[in-house]
DNA sequence: TCCCCTATACTTAGTAA
DNA sequence: ATTACTAAGTATAGGGG
């Protein structure tokens, strides 16, 4: 298969761009969800797609992210 | 080594809880870099340690967070 | 859009400093 | 608190449905 490493630079094509937002967005969370158990902290994330739509995570309901 | 894989709960043993926070912090604050500059998005997190200290990452200065 | 798959790149547990 | 090391676990690019 032989990828190679990728670039951390803007994705050009669309629909592969909008594939490796979906993936890494879920990564994200898994990642925010797991340091909030292991470590016993509170975790937010917040993500506003190009699309305009917005994804958070909150490991409590003490924590708000917003977008001016 | 032969290390096991680990459990998501709670690390019990504080140095090593405290090893793994700054670490997969670390990793989360990288994670969301790469996410916003791949997919041309907008991302923010925020991380409240156990011990009161706050720690976050914003892709823009449109983003914030805040805990109540 | 989302899920599945696999090869590979990346992250991280455990440890010491 | 953080970081370096390295083995092993995990995330994900690319491709298919």
């Amino acid at each position: 298969m032989m990828r190679e490493k990728i670039q951390i630079k803007k994705i050009d094509y669309l629909p592969a761009r909008q594939v490796t937002f979906s993936k890494r967005r879920r990564g994200i969370f898994k990642k925010a969800g797991e340091l909030s158990v292991l470590c016993d902290s509170e975790v937010a994330v917040i993500i506003f797609s190009q699309t305009g739509k917005l994804f958070d995570f909150s490991s409590s309901r003490r924590v708000r992210c917003t977008f001016d």
